[in-house]
DNA sequence: CTACATTAAATGTAGATACATACATTTGCT
DNA sequence: AGCAAATGTATGTATCTACATTTAATGTAG
């Protein structure tokens, strides 16, 4: 099924407005999949985010803003979701001693115990979205896709 | 840029989950440059979405679910987003005459106005994301995206 | 050392989303 | 015709997000 099919139309202005509907379509549908294998765990997708990043850091204790740079969906809303990354006992949040404006952060046993058992439905569900496509073609796409990050990067930061 | 600097970490687990990312990435940057010209015009890229494809109804009303099917965000809040739409004076709504059920939806000569205003910065949008890109390159992108697409609906359909 | 600006994080608020449910209408079966 | 099931839309509710503001701590100039 291809775009058109999928969206019950076939008037696209441009090749450039397709690829941009593409990306949208392809992204939500990856999220949906993503959401799905996380739910039953009661976790959410950017929390999933915040948890892979604070594991990176293997041991070593994160601020919330270098946090917010690294994710996904650098929303303004870092703090909330650490709320509830440590009300559920996965991550572990304290003042830092030497600037006590910030508030450092790090995984707990527990988290990684939960990382552990995800670590294979997602990277399955990689394999699974990336199935028709070969090692050639996936590396095109990230190209292709760096490309456009570059532009979009240029766009946003010369707004702002 | 590319995605390890963006993200600030530089250990993914494999081409296709860095393909994954990539797309996330991607689109969220897509959306927030779309959310930026829609804004201050007091729509927002889901509402924009569907005054479109109401726009491209070319005056023949279509029901509600229909417009779900179409949309990129195919949420369960098509009614409220149509709702919002009604309110600004973009679109109408009216109980459908054969099937009392359904709500027949249109846009108005003023949502028209809006898109018309709407059509350049946009296609502007598309093309300076896309810039970096040559012709053969947006259609390899559109064409490894089709394929990653079959592969999501295959998903989504075999566990709904 | 005080005054003012800057930075880091958290919070208030309005609006949007996901998921489940409710309501009204229509369809299909007997 | 009568009634259960299905359909189309709307709504309730908790959660999430964007944007603006607030609180607290640190940096810096005089």
């Amino acid at each position: 099924m291809n775009l058109e099919q999928h969206l019950s139309q076939s008037n696209f202005s441009s090749d450039e407005q397709r690829l941009h509907l593409h990306i949208l379509v392809v992204a939500r549908q990856l999220g949906l999949l993503a959401r799905r294998i996380l739910q039953p765990h009661g976790i959410t997708p950017p929390q999933y985010n915040v948890l892979r990043i604070l594991h990176g850091q293997k041991g070593h204790p994160i601020a919330v803003q270098s946090l917010a740079e690294r994710m996904v969906d650098p929303s303004s809303n870092t703090s909330r979701i650490i709320d509830k990354l440590v009300d559920k006992g996965w991550a572990d949040r304290q003042v830092c001693p030497s600037d006590r404006r910030r508030a450092d952060v790090l995984i707990t046993k527990s988290g990684m115990t939960l990382l552990a058992g995800l670590d294979e439905p997602m990277s399955v569900l990689f394999q699974n979205t990336m199935s028709s496509l070969d090692a050639t073609q996936v590396a095109a796409l990230n190209d292709g896709l760096s490309r456009v990050l570059d532009s979009t990067d240029d766009l946003i930061e010369q707004q702002s």
